[in-house]
DNA sequence: TAAATTAAGTTGACAACCTAATTATATCCG
DNA sequence: CGGATATAATTAGGTTGTCAACTTAATTTA
């Protein structure tokens, strides 16, 4: 085999590792990180001027079904993190919004987020960042437009008993 | 805020795209991305000359426990990919090899991650490529570094091979 | 207004892990 | 030798994150 098969196995290795890093999401004050996660999406829009939030919109931009999301907020809510209200307007909408703790929560979570970032990008230098986010975004594309063909083979079932 | 804070932010919302790509590892021929994940495991050490690995050395390959991979093989064994046979050295190991449908299950799925690989390399050019494998590893001993500090915090106790 | 659509929630499942405890050996050392 | 200790694998049971299938309620549209 030539240079180029090389070059693969280095790249899937190189992924395989990276992949399998927990990368230091776990815990947290105690709460799960996919709730820690609701909490800095729902911050996010705050900070935009949108406080209230609705669960599809979380499902969106967090590339969740809605259950899932439901889920995450009902335990949120019972931790007291966020509350829900009825839209008014559209009686089926539910909007969601941080309370106070919520918000507090949410403000170190995206501190620790961004300091560990920071020191990141401290490690590898500014320049090498910028290439590695330009690499991450290319890579994520190349895989995401992939995945689209090979649900096709999905259908392909030879099993046995 | 200065520019560092926009480069923290772009760079978590990379890693956040790139995270949550299944990256194209479901199903397979109707394996489960774990198990094929094995399959590769041990086809590796059987292209290297040991045809039977022990339940231990997936563990530590893998970086899973070993009732992880108990199950899997488990569940391997009930598929006829793999067979079991007890070491007659030591009779407490256990050692595991494919059976001639598992190599060639192993063979399909390793050749179509490379082909992925493969068209990754092409999508981003062939010294894109390198610099990408070298940011990951980079980036993975930051990450690895790091959670070791975090592990005080959680108690989570686990050491290296 | 009936039909279609959309928002959210409920239920039950499953993958991929883990920890703790257990069983069977193996080894080491006084 | 024989007990203490270490190691290999397994069993049992739990957690997290996620989804598909379905229901209910409300809204939009033909």
């Amino acid at each position: 085999m030539n240079s180029a098969s090389v070059t693969e196995k280095k790249l899937l290795h190189a992924l395989m590792q990276f992949k399998r890093l927990g990368w230091h999401e776990q815990f947290i004050r105690g709460y799960k990180p996919s709730e820690i996660r609701v909490l800095v999406c729902i911050k996010r829009g705050m900070d935009l001027g949108y406080p209230d939030i609705k669960v599809s919109e979380i499902s969106k931009r967090m590339q969740v079904t809605s259950p899932t999301v439901t889920q995450l907020v009902k335990s949120l809510e019972a931790h007291g993190l966020v509350e829900r209200n009825n839209d008014l307007v559209d009686r089926r909408s539910v909007g969601v919004r941080l309370t106070e703790k919520g918000e507090e929560v949410a403000r170190q979570a995206l501190e620790t987020f961004l300091a560990t970032m920071s020191g990141l990008i401290e490690y590898l230098g500014e320049e090498q960042s910028e290439q590695f986010i330009e690499l991450l975004l290319n890579v994520s594309r190349y895989f995401r437009e992939r995945e689209a063909d090979m649900l096709y083979f999905q259908g392909i079932g030879d099993d046995e008993a």
